[in-house]
DNA sequence: AGCTTGCATGTAACG
DNA sequence: GTTACATGCAAGCTG
């Protein structure tokens, strides 16, 4: 079926090819001339006889085959009077009535734009594409070359008016009475709509036009971009919201009355609706609009045939920048239609290998499937390799759910994760799907959302595997501005990203590192600078509250010396190099020798270390591995050499003064309580930074009290339990002692006094403080605890709750030990599972109080 | 036990 | 209120 090209200047008249692919929905095709390259697919799309397996049905009247859903076509075919549909020959015709002149900007052809709308116009592009227009149809209209333009517009108003009216449709059987309202109104809808979406999307891609024309070759994209000129010339403020009667509401069909009440004319005023409703898209739309004043970025080019009630979704508009489009495409003569894409959700992204599709998106694009096991689909890459994928669908709610399965090999491939987007497209001649990505420019997806969102800049650094080239054509218009995703609601830009913090989730081993460095990310914790807390009281403990969020500090060391007395030691961002400072000192996330007002001989990177290299990883216990072996060999995060000052309380707590005195770094504590672990947002591990600088050794503050009270009734009852050890020392074979290096364990009861690890006691080794055993018997531990020094208990109290250490990952433990220790009890009720010391304590002072 | 599969359900967007 | 869709979940399957 040879055509004539519509390309002026080609105009060939053999080189046309009906090109009908899979991915042509509804017997669509597409139109190509292998002579100047231009490709036209059928971009209106007839829901009419949509899910007929051939686009074509015959004239009521001649036989002739009329085609649907194309560009053509609309023009093809006619609804008769008396049912069915005719071709548009016969239809004119039969035409009796006068056409009713409507003057209306709103074009049923809207990828055709319309010379004679008299809306101020400009004739930029009109020219070539009107020619294209009247070469077009004159052929597909099988050669008659009589019709102009005019008659084509004339024909569109014909097929306009001849929505049936009520007198009409009267004379219908029912059922003919209701197809063809149903024809009408479904057309007439999905014309507005359609019109309407284009309307949106040529706001936004019109900042995307070609400041000139792209010469004789006018493919698609030319033709989207020259639509787009063109309708941005629309004048604003019209609502669409209000629907031209004739054109698609259902009463101007059925009804039929308000049709000739208003002008014409006036019709087409109220029809238009040029200022588009700010994008109510998902993130993608609006990073990506912004993105697009930078990348070229074709936004939003119109789904060819996903029209209709199914019409996508603005967050599905493909957006594809002319470099991508020439990299799928690979060469000059195959052209690229992006149909939709998607960002991935969680669920697309994992393992389990189902890519939702947007049901609209895979009705249009994607072959009908009637079953539920569906199609074996294969789609190529960017890099030309192909995919098999299963196209299918799920019945859900009465409707379906469309899934591709077996994408995990491609997304893998492709390098995706939650948050990128894919993008599908076609290749025409061939109808193959091609199968392109975005990746998101921050592989956190929240962050890549947002901070693009912020200040507009690119959040896309690679489009179906490569967009480097910021945009040389795009330019930002007042459109665009007003498209500007500012106006997106946040919750709305969140979709499709996880408005849901589970969909967040990520599963993959990096995440697991970065759940073991949360931490680590915890202790860094600073209070926001210059904003003061409020101090709220939650059962008498006084709780800060910060209204901004807190920020990160530097991970600094903390080490105890023999003398018990904490050490900081921080690491200079500049030289690596570890300066001691003093154990309150707050460091900003950058740090350096120069800021080392502390330390005036090391105030510069020049400075030798303070210890050796060897020595400062004893104590420090820095090295390479140190990260990885932690994360390695502890998932509980239980290994860990640095004693912090709650840690050294806890030690303490358990081991007395030796425990500390003994300078090793490897004196720890554990973490491991099922129910206060790191991350824990309970009460009291949310407590921010409070403890800084307030509890000095001379402080008398209730807390600091209460911690000596308590402190001297475990001396008052450690004293009780020497003597009873001394009692009964003839009767035990062995009795541990504080000097006892390697205290030989006689029973269990002894070995849990002593803290002496067991066979399984992992986290209870080397004396530290097993959260998880059973309080219950804890109580002969906690008495042995009374020997440490007070001003040790002291002065570990005084550490500030996140200051505690050293990046261990005991910041669960600490908050709780701390308030604890001071006797806090009601932080961490029983029902909590803490086990913190500071209730065996609480318990053991009862007894004490009572036994004195 | 882990994986796959199919369906159910909750939620957000849309009309 | 309806629809679309992300994801949970249980039953079945497989090694």
């Amino acid at each position: 079926m040879a055509k004539i090209c519509m390309n002026e200047t080609c105009q060939s008249t053999t080189t046309f090819e009906w090109k009908k692919g899979w991915g042509l929905k509804s017997g669509g095709f597409a139109i190509l001339c292998y002579k100047c390259g231009s490709s036209y697919e059928n971009s209106v799309y007839c829901e009419t006889f949509h899910g007929k397996e051939s686009g074509w049905r015959d004239c009521k009247l001649c036989g002739k085959r009329i085609h649907c859903g194309c560009i053509a076509s609309k023009y093809l075919h006619e609804y008769l009077d008396f049912g069915g549909v005719g071709c548009i020959s016969c239809a004119k015709s039969l035409e009796t009535r006068p056409i009713r002149p409507i003057q209306s900007s709103y074009n049923l052809f809207p990828q055709i734009p319309n010379d004679d709308v008299p809306n101020g116009f400009s004739p930029l592009t009109a020219n070539n594409i009107s020619g294209l227009r009247s070469s077009f149809f004159e052929n597909t209209m099988g050669g008659n070359n009589t019709m102009g333009g005019n008659s084509i517009d004339q024909r569109k108003l014909m097929k306009l008016s001849k929505s049936p009216d009520t007198k009409e449709v009267a004379h219908f059987p029912q059922s003919q009475r209701t197809e063809c309202n149903a024809s009408n109104e479904k057309i007439k809808r999905e014309e507005m709509t359609g019109f309407s979406d284009l309307l949106q999307r040529s706001a936004r891609s019109s900042i995307f036009a070609k400041p000139e024309n792209s010469g004789p070759i006018l493919g698609p994209k030319d033709m989207y971009e020259s639509l787009s000129r063109r309708f941005t010339n629309f004048p604003l403020g019209t609502p669409l919201d209000t629907p031209n009667p004739l054109l698609s509401s259902p009463s101007g069909v059925v009804e039929g009355r308000e049709q000739n009440k208003t002008p014409p004319f006036q019709q087409g005023q109220r029809t238009r609706h040029i200022l588009p409703k700010p994008p109510k898209t998902g993130p993608t739309i609006g990073s990506e609009a912004n993105n697009a004043t930078v990348s070229q970025t074709r936004v939003a080019r119109p789904p060819a045939e996903g029209r209709g009630r199914h019409q996508l979704l603005p967050r599905y508009w493909p957006r594809i920048t002319d470099q991508e489009l020439q990299q799928i495409s690979g060469d000059l003569n195959s052209t690229v239609v992006p149909l939709f894409e998607k960002v991935l959700s969680a669920s697309d992204a994992g393992r389990i290998g189902r890519l939702v599709l947007p049901k609209a998106c895979a009705e249009a694009y994607f072959p009908p499937i009637s079953s539920s096991e569906g199609l074996p689909i294969i789609i190529q890459d960017v890099k030309g390799k192909e995919w098999t994928f299963q196209f299918r669908f799920w019945p859900n709610n009465n409707s379906r759910m469309y899934v591709l399965e077996g994408v995990t090999p491609c997304i893998q491939n492709m390098q995706l994760q939650a948050g990128d987007t894919v993008i599908f497209s076609r290749i025409d001649p061939g109808g193959k799907l091609v199968i392109g990505f975005r990746k998101s420019s921050n592989s956190d997806m929240q962050d890549s959302q947002t901070s693009s969102l912020n200040n507009g800049a690119p959040s896309e650094e690679t489009s179906h595997g490569a967009n480097e080239n910021p945009a040389t054509d795009g330019g930002g218009t007042n459109e665009e501005s007003l498209q500007r995703p500012l106006l997106i609601p946040e919750k709305k830009r969140s979709r499709n990203i996880g408005s849901k913090s589970k969909r967040l989730r990520m599963h993959s081993e990096d995440a697991m590192e970065l759940r073991l460095t949360w931490a680590e990310a915890q202790e860094l914790l600073r209070p926001p600078p210059s904003v003061r807390p409020t101090i709220v009281m939650i059962e008498d403990q006084e709780f800060e509250e910060y209204d901004e969020p807190p920020v990160f500090g530097k991970r600094t060391m903390f080490t105890a010396r023999a003398s018990g007395e904490q050490e900081q030691w921080a690491q200079c961002d500049s030289c690596s190099k570890w300066r001691r400072l003093p154990v309150d000192v707050l460091l900003p996330p950058k740090w350096t020798c120069v800021d080392n007002v502390w330390d005036s001989s090391r105030s510069s990177c020049s400075a030798p270390d303070e210890k050796s290299p060897k020595e400062l990883e004893s104590l420090l216990g820095i090295g390479k591995e140190v990260k990885k072996r932690r994360i390695r060999e502890s998932p509980t995060l239980t290994e860990e050499p640095e004693p912090s000052g709650l840690d050294a309380l806890a030690t303490a707590a358990v081991l007395g003064d030796d425990a500390v005195d003994a300078e090793d770094p490897s004196a720890e504590t554990t973490t491991k309580h099922p129910r206060h672990r790191s991350g824990c947002t309970c009460i009291v591990c949310i407590q921010p930074p409070s403890g800084k600088g307030r509890h000095k050794s001379t402080c008398i503050c209730n807390v600091c009290l209460t911690v000596r009270r308590r402190f001297k009734t475990l001396m008052l009852r450690r004293k009780k339990r020497e003597a009873e050890i001394a009692d009964t020392r003839g009767k035990e074979p062995v009795l541990p002692t504080e000097d006892d290096s390697e205290p030989v364990i006689t029973s269990e009861e002894d070995r849990r006094r002593n803290r002496v690890p067991n066979d399984g006691g992992g986290e209870s080794s080397n004396g530290g403080l097993d959260l998880n055993c059973d309080p219950n018997r804890e109580d002969d531990m906690v008495v042995e605890a009374a020997g440490l020094s007070m001003t040790g208990l002291i002065h570990a109290a005084n550490f500030p709750v996140h200051l505690k250490e050293n990046g261990n990952g005991k910041s669960d433990v600490g908050p709780c030990l701390l308030l604890q220790a001071a006797g806090e009890s009601e932080d961490c009720p029983p029902d909590e599972g803490h086990g913190c010391v500071s209730s065996l304590v609480e318990e053991k002072e009862k007894d004490g109080d009572e036994g004195n």
